[in-house]
DNA sequence: GCAGTCACTTGCATATTACAAGTCATGGGA
DNA sequence: TCCCATGACTTGTAATATGCAAGTGACTGC
């Protein structure tokens, strides 16, 4: 369970769940993730052209929300490496549920890897 | 498929829904919709308290998108019901999955109706 | 004929996002 | 050694989105 001082707008697990996640970039730098992605740079090189104070706050906010963890690989200067947490991880499904949506319903969207829509988290 | 002239971020699936109904209220809205509710009063009337502004706009925006449809059930004034297609209905496996990592991740998150979890759409 | 309801629209303040530029430490090459 | 590049950010400002309050028009019930 994920520890949060938020208010969410309601007990629906819907509402709450976007107010967690329901905005334009965190599912995609969790996509990022899923897919190996792991340092700063990674994350500003996808397609979609994340700016950097945007992905700087929400690497903090979902390290706050728990979401993710980040483990420095050097001391000077510092520098991180991002990883999931399980909840974070646990994810997968909503983005796999989404990628079926699209390929279904919106023109041009890429197949993922087979091994992203395969895999199970439990 | 939908048809758009929408300029998505990039292809990827994941990114394409969000430019979609990556916002706080739009996926609410389907919520209601595929929990039976179809008046403006209905949606208005839900616990999150969406205002007037941001629900007309977001029932023009997801009926342009094509993922709703009104009909009016008078004519003097006009008013109408309003229902997802089945490109709306399909986003159902991707509220399903956001209930499900909620319910797990989220405290003090409601238990959707069985009836809501059960559901299956082609 | 007057209050109330339904389905909106409008105006404005605040918050969020986008875009551009700057910072700071370090590593590599001439 | 000095210059430039890189990684990981921060800061400033403009554009856009959201929240809040109030107003509108066409009825409906009393």
């Amino acid at each position: 369970m994920l520890n949060l001082e938020l208010m969410t707008r309601s007990g629906c697990p819907i509402a709450a769940t976007l107010d967690l996640v329901g905005d334009k970039w965190s599912l995609v730098i969790v996509r990022d993730m899923l897919m190996g992605k792991r340092r700063y740079g990674e994350f500003l090189a996808s397609p979609e052209g994340i700016t950097t104070n945007i992905l700087a706050d929400r690497l903090k906010r979902m390290e706050d929300l728990g979401l993710i963890s980040k483990a420095p690989y050097q001391k000077h200067p510092p520098r991180y490496d991002y990883a999931l947490t399980p909840a974070g991880v646990s994810l997968l499904p909503v983005l796999q549920a989404m990628c079926r949506w699209a390929n279904k319903n919106i023109p041009d969207t890429w197949t993922p890897p087979k091994k992203f829509m395969k895999r199970r988290v439990k």
